[in-house]
DNA sequence: TATAATACAGACAGGTTTGTCTGTCAAAGA
DNA sequence: TCTTTGACAGACAAACCTGTCTGTATTATA
């Protein structure tokens, strides 16, 4: 029944679903059509519908792929050695790592979300929300390592969360890494400051 | 030569650039088509060409009047009465009101900004920077009433900046007002603890 | 060997998009 | 009055888009 470990060639969905990653991210799920993708991914048509229904399953499940891989991350480094503020400087320097390395192409998260705000898709809007969701949670439980309160931790996650969201969008605006630095910066200052309160 | 004065129909010109404006900035630049936006501003197609040459040019058309607008409420504001913790305050208030009215679209700049990354409009580009810098040039001369020096002043207007940007597209992402809750209050502490620098 | 699943190729439908073009009409100014 | 200008109507081209469909080939498993 399951599509468990029988294949022959090198496997289509993922070839589709490696192609459509890289498409998507380099130029928004609205700038990437369906015949490039597979074009790309030297399949069939058929092929491609015989695995996604639609264009915008394709999209979910990218999503879904990034989402595991981010939260994996995060979560690895929640769990490393280092203090809350060493932690911190490490994620946006790889959050800068990144934007750079991806010619400041943003969050693809936030980048499809202004595509498809109309036309329904209702689960690729869940599924930003989670995934933004994740990520303020990340933060805060950074911050319960030096704020006095759990509610004070909630604050703070959520100015270090704006401070990421911030870097990520404008480093894509204007193209360059000073915001992830600023944003670096802030941070440090922010977490000091807490300890001395 | 120049079309001064001579109109003897509601100009066509202004119905057109007010339809797109209200459409781009719910649908965004790549969900709106010209087609729509002539019937809307009941117009023809022939006239649209007339006025603008590409339905990018509209678009800069669009982003330059909401730029200049915008531009001259930060000018109001910065010339106004009150601290300058008052009129962060009041931006943030405002910003709120906007998203919450314009059911969480979000920046414009950045939602053209997503669409428009590929196929030239390198002048949309650059529009969308100097919309950003300026913006950024705001914090800045807010953040030089209270920042010792103008070095320490530009740190701090990137970090409102950051908190504002970060504010809008969450907000935007998420549905939600508390976003902005949070960069008020964050740009909040973030002037008090300047203070007692 | 037979079956079922996966893969391939590519035509096709029906819709959208931007932009061009032809031609008509009304009114302001010379 | 006549010319110019802006506006109107709408057909049309050419390119895209998503999704369907027919038909064939390969291969693992029952």
């Amino acid at each position: 029944m399951k599509c468990v470990t029988t294949t022959r060639k090198p496997n289509a969905r993922d070839r589709i679903l490696r192609t459509a990653a890289q498409l998507f991210h380099e130029r928004g799920y609205g700038g990437v059509g369906i015949n490039e993708i597979i074009e790309k991914a030297e399949t069939a048509k058929a092929t491609f519908y015989h695995h996604f229904p639609t264009k915008e399953s394709l999209c979910e499940a990218w999503l879904e792929a990034a989402h595991e891989n981010s939260e994996c991350n995060r979560q690895k480094l929640l769990e490393g050695p280092g203090t809350a503020i060493d932690k911190l400087d490490l994620y946006f320097s790889k959050l800068g790592e990144y934007l750079a390395a991806s010619d400041f192409r943003g969050c693809p998260y936030s980048n499809t979300a202004t595509v498809t705000c109309t036309g329904g898709g209702e689960a690729l809007v869940r599924q930003v929300m989670d995934h933004k969701l994740s990520i303020r949670d990340f933060f805060r439980k950074l911050a319960m390592e030096f704020s006095g309160s759990e509610e004070r931790a909630r604050e703070v996650g959520d100015s270090l969360f704006l401070l990421y969201s911030g870097a990520t969008t404008e480093a894509q605006n204007l193209r360059v890494l000073w915001p992830v630095e600023a944003a670096k910066r802030t941070a440090r200052e922010l977490c000091e400051a807490e300890k001395c309160r």
